[in-house]
DNA sequence: CTAAAACCTGACGTTGACGTCAGAGGCAAG
DNA sequence: CTTGCCTCTGACGTCAACGTCAGGTTTTAG
């Protein structure tokens, strides 16, 4: 085992995590409980994660931002772990592709609306 | 006073708002409730919209659908109305737009991100 | 006239991703 | 040893845009 690996593998606590990741803790016990991320435990009993759980935590708030819901975000994690999918999964992947792609197209016609008053507004002082 | 503006004038139910609108009549209901949609009474209490409140409410729906609040909506109602602004509501309207903004970014990096997954899993069965 | 459909007010329920509080340990520093 | 910070497990609170139910009135169709 190399002196990188063995960094790779240097355990991390709870706290360093949610800084890491720009989260709370209680948003990273959440994903916990969700089936998100596993943690290995401490003699005492204390949660302690490899570091790419920074990585992966970032990837959740991606998905949050997006509007998947954890329980679809656990469904389709093994895509991402494995490369492999079933065709469940990827009628969901591509559904939530559609909804994704919708929804841009929502928020650039909220856009143009807005965008339209603010000329508006600015040149009608 | 013509027959368009007689026609223009004419006054509907709050159903047919809502079906015209693709809401439901609580939602309908909600809108006055936040102080958005205003409607006159029937002699019997019920409520009584003009015809464009239909383009209103699929207003508000736009609106929702990009993030904003009714509290927020209604404190921009009057931009739509008056056309004009004060210095408060020209701040509203470009902290609102680049807040959509900034989602659309967010959602096209998300969508960037499950079209590599896809991109993958339908070349790897 | 009567039954169905639509409307009313008021109030509690839902959903998702956490926030927050209580009470109890755990851990390095001085 | 104790001070202070971190962590633990519950468990209740939050927010927004409605859904839903109860119990009653009004309008419409036949």
């Amino acid at each position: 085992m190399t002196v990188t690996e063995a960094a790779a593998d240097r355990l991390v606590r709870i706290g360093e995590v949610a800084r890491g990741a720009g989260v709370s803790v209680r948003a990273v016990r959440y994903y916990e409980q969700q089936g998100l991320l596993i943690a290995e435990r401490s003699p005492s009993g204390q949660r302690l994660y490899r570091q790419d759980a920074v990585t992966l935590v970032r990837f959740f708030q991606q998905m949050f931002a997006a509007g998947l819901t954890s329980r679809r975000i656990a469904e389709l994690l093994p895509c991402w772990d494995s490369g492999h999918t079933d065709a469940e999964q990827r009628a969901m992947l591509r559904a939530e592709r559609d909804r994704i792609q919708a929804k841009v197209d929502d928020l650039q016609a909220a856009l143009d609306r807005l965008d339209e008053v603010i000329a508006i507004t600015d040149t009608h002082p």
